[in-house]
DNA sequence: CGTAGGATTGACCCGACTCAAGTTAAGTGG
DNA sequence: CCACTTAACTTGAGTCGGGTCAATCCTACG
């Protein structure tokens, strides 16, 4: 399992000097809010990649705001089975249901090195008690992963093989376009392994259906990673229409 | 699409007569927040079974809080293959999502006669200020619904034939019973078609798999809908733990 | 230079889809 | 009250997408 969690002293990105503040997508906040959400934060804390950050069946006193990396939500069955629900990148709340319903569901893992931004969950109700304006975002990027979990069901059940993966694939480079992850490299760093427990496939067939999409020049698969080259050619192949880029908040 | 939604003026349910809040599953209310939502109540729904509530793309001014009846939500696919993404059950909270980011990303459609409880999108934002539990309690609604996601999500993604039909049916009637839905007829208003939509399954595989549940005297499929004989044999063999009953809140 | 994780490929098989008929039960109109 | 229609459920035959098994290759890394 990952290593001990808790959160280093070292803050490296006070709120005011957040990362991800700065950047077009995510909205303002008042001073006031600032000055509670600074107050709020309890520290950072980084881990590698490949650790888990929150584990199905625990009680974490922490939610986390994503300040850098990648990282991906799952599930297990019994035997062993994996499913990934989603993939988490900067500006991402993680942890807020195991905050509400009492145990995690699901664990979340690295796939990146992360920076994360860590909250006590105790103080949830503080912040809902003195910020409504924060609450309000808080239940936005709930209803935002239900859609965005929605989206994904729709896809696993009714699209083909070809279809699912051009549109998981535009999908996040859409998200990580928008969270800055692309600024770097261009590169998601994704095994076929991963997308396989994504798309709901065997390896052998998500590497075969991912050969089509990069003979098609949509993608590139590289080292261990892919590049997607076309994401409107993917989500035209997937039948999707991205919705356009609004300001969103975040915590 | 849909007859006119225009609420009626007749409330047969004021909130003092809630007849959700005696149940046991639900929370109770201060006199406050009674009070409150009481006046946050604008009206009442009643939907003929096969209506749609909201739909996909539509700005609806509403919320609803399901009061009596079945429903679902689902999306579609540009050449029409329909996702069911989950049941809408007494208790639920629908049209948050839209709500809060403007447009439904989903529609939903009345299984059964249907009663609403109606509430003004715009005054969401009050809610927020004046009632932070409340607020809190619209924050859970909306990370149970993603819980029920990614439990769905992996059940679509990973679970065979067998096992997804069993997962799906003894969710849906332990969810069903919380709810008060199976109090008069154990009956489950589903048609196979319905079935495989939520599945991912063609009709043709849906009732080949229902077969083998109703050979195994797990469940009974009746006239158009089915009855779960042995909800625990269902949930053993999808190998699904399900939780255990906790008191929750509604609105 | 050896090893390990990831990507790739081919052979074979089975689960799920499609197509096509047929049955049942509940309307509905004459 | 019966003929006709319609929606839902069944069932079988044939096909194909996707799974499993088993090698092999590549490349970063120790």
């Amino acid at each position: 399992m990952a290593a001990a969690l808790a959160p280093r002293p070292v803050v490296r990105y006070p709120c005011e000097k957040c990362p991800l503040r700065p950047r077009a997508l995510f909205r303002d906040f008042t001073e006031e809010e600032l000055a509670f959400v600074a107050r709020f934060k309890k520290g950072e804390l980084s881990v590698e990649k490949g650790a888990t950050v929150l584990a199905e069946g625990t009680r974490s006193p922490h939610l986390f705001t994503v300040l850098m990396g990648w990282g991906f939500r799952y599930k297990l069955l019994a035997d062993g089975r994996r499913q990934i629900l989603n993939f988490v990148v900067p500006g991402d709340l993680i942890g807020l249901q195991g905050s509400l319903m009492g145990e995690m569901e699901h664990s979340v893992e690295a796939l990146s090195p992360m920076l994360l931004c860590v909250f006590e969950r105790d103080r949830l109700a503080t912040l809902y008690r003195e910020h409504a304006g924060l609450a309000f975002d808080v239940t936005w990027l709930a209803a935002r992963e239900e859609q965005m979990l929605d989206e994904n069901l729709l896809s696993i059940g009714r699209r083909t093989a070809l279809e699912r993966a051009a549109y998981l694939l535009a999908f996040v480079c859409r998200r990580a376009e928008g969270a800055g992850l692309l600024d770097g490299s261009p590169v998601i760093p994704l095994t076929q392994q991963h997308l396989a427990d994504t798309l709901g496939f065997s390896l052998v067939h998500t590497n075969k259906t991912v050969r089509k999409l990069v003979d098609r020049r949509l993608v590139r698969w590289l080292d261990r990673g892919c590049e997607v080259l076309d994401w409107r050619g993917l989500a035209e192949l997937a039948g999707w229409e991205p919705p356009e880029r609004r300001r969103r908040p975040f915590i």
